[in-house]
DNA sequence: CGTGTAATTGAGTCCATTCAAAGCTTGTGG
DNA sequence: CCACAAGCTTTGAATGGACTCAATTACACG
C-alpha cells in the first residue's frame, strides 16, 4: 500500500510548497497551499474524514484529539506556529484537529510521495525531518504517560511549552486546563492542584489569570522533568 | 536542518534496499544491507550512538526503549518480523533497540533522503510510508497510556499482537512480564493480575508456562479494548 | 452588576502500586 | 534422575497517588 495515493490532486509546485509559508500568495490558488482561517474551537478535520491535506500552522495553536467511546479524550499533541500535522499514512485521518486559539493555517494537497519529492527534492526532506520529528515527540511523550508523576509531567509539559514559545520565562498557556488534563492523561482538578503546588515550592508563577506562567526555578523544573 | 545528512556513507542501490529483504545477498556489503544476528538481550544500538543505520527485522522481536535517570523505563514498541525501526531525524538515537527473543536484521545505512528517493521512488514511499505507521502506532498507544484501565491496555496489547503475529487465535508473547508493563505503563504484579483476572473471565486461556495466549472471547476483548 | 464558564480547593474513594512471600520453570551438576 | 539454584511469575496485604464527587472562588462578557 502506498502513503500517498489515496488522494490525487493537481500537481503541486512543490518547491515553493512547503518553504516559505510567509511568502505564499494570500488567494485560494489550491496548487500551492489554500490560507485557512478558524475561530477558536472550530474543526480542521475530524476522526474519519478524507485524508486529502495536511497542513502547517502559520499563527495560533491546534490540538490533535482522540476520542473512546465513552468520550474519554487524549490530545496527541498542540501544534504551534511553524508545525505541521495531519500527514497521515492511511486514506482517512485517525484523529480530529481543532483550534485551541483563533487559527491560520496554510492547507497542503496530499500526493503521492515520490511525485513531491521529485518536483523538489528539499521539500522531500522536510516532510521526513518534519514527520521525523512528531514521531520523536510522540515517542518522549509515551515515556511521560507511561512512567512520570503527575509533578512530572506537568514539568515536562512547562518546559516544552518554554521551549517552543517562552518569551525570556514567560509562557502564555494557549489552552485551557482540561486540554492540559487530557494532553498529560490527568484530570483538571490534578493539573490544577499540582500547579498550585509549583507555586507552593517556588518552581513558577502564576499570572493573567492562571493563563501565563512564569518559570522562577528551571533547573529544579528541569530535574524533575528529567 | 535535513534529516539524513549527519551521516553519509556509500550510495546505496535503494531499488533493493528495502524491498526483498528475503533475496538480499547474505555477505557483508555494506552497500545493500548488512545480515545481522542478535542473541536474547543482546543490544542492537543504545541511546546516544550515532544514527548511522535503520533495520529491518527478518525474523525474532525487537523492543526500543527509553530509559529515566532512576531506572524507570519505557517500551516506545515491539518491533516484529518485516517492521523497520532506528529510523530516527537526529544524529544520534534517541533510544536503545534490544533484542527480545534470537533476532535476524537487516541493517541498512542511513544517507540523504533525497538522494535515496531519487534512486527509488518506491523506495522513498515505503520509507515514508513505514514512518508514518510508526507514528500512528505511537497516536495509538498514547491513548493506552493516557487513558485506559489496566484492563483495557492489556487488552489493546493482546489484541494488537494478534492481528500482528497470530496463527489462529493463539500468540506465542515473545517478551516477558516486564516488558509487557514497561510498554503498557504498568508493574509486573499488575500485568499478572489483570491476565489471570482475564482466564477467571473466560477471555483468554494461558498454555506454555504462560507464554502463550490463547484468545478465548475476542469479542469481548474488542469491547475493552475500544 | 449579574451570568456562565473556567479554575481552584476539599473530602473521601479506588485502582494500581509497593512490599513481601510463595510457586513455577529451566538449566546445571552430582 | 534428582537436587538445587536462579530467574520469572503469581498471589496476598497494605499503602498511596490520582480520581471522583462536591462546593467555592475567580474571571470574562454582556
Amino acid at each position: 500500500m502506498d502513503a500517498f495515493t489515496a488522494v490525487r490532486g493537481p500537481r503541486i509546485p512543490t518547491a515553493i510548497a512547503l518553504r516559505g509559508v510567509a511568502n505564499l500568495p494570500r488567494t485560494d490558488d489550491c496548487a500551492i497551499g489554500v490560507r485557512r482561517t478558524l475561530e477558536r474551537g472550530e474543526e480542521v478535520f475530524a476522526d474519519g474524514d478524507p485524508c486529502s491535506c495536511f497542513y502547517k500552522v502559520v499563527s495560533g495553536t491546534v490540538r490533535t484529539v482522540k476520542l473512546l467511546a465513552d468520550g474519554r479524550r487524549q490530545i496527541d499533541d498542540f501544534h504551534l506556529a511553524g508545525d505541521v500535522f495531519g500527514l497521515e499514512g492511511g486514506a482517512v485521518h485517525r484523529f480530529t484537529a481543532e483550534a485551541v486559539s483563533d487559527v491560520v493555517l496554510v492547507a497542503y494537497r496530499r500526493n503521492r510521495f515520490s511525485d513531491l519529492v521529485k518536483g523538489d527534492p528539499v521539500f522531500g526532506d522536510q516532510l521526513m525531518s518534519s514527520t521525523l520529528k512528531s514521531l520523536d515527540r510522540a515517542h518522549e511523550h509515551l515515556v511521560v504517560l507511561g512512567r512520570k508523576t503527575a509533578l512530572e509531567r506537568m514539568a515536562s509539559f512547562l518546559l516544552d511549552l518554554a521551549r517552543r514559545m517562552a518569551r525570556g520565562d514567560r509562557v502564555a498557556l494557549p489552552m485551557q486546563r482540561s486540554d492540559i488534563a487530557d494532553h498529560l492523561g490527568l484530570t483538571i482538578e490534578t493539573v490544577s492542584r499540582t500547579l498550585t503546588q509549583m507555586v507552593r515550592d517556588g518552581l513558577i508563577r502564576l499570572a493573567e489569570a492562571g493563563r501565563t506562567v512564569i518559570l522562577t526555578n528551571k533547573s529544579a523544573l528541569q530535574h524533575l522533568g528529567s
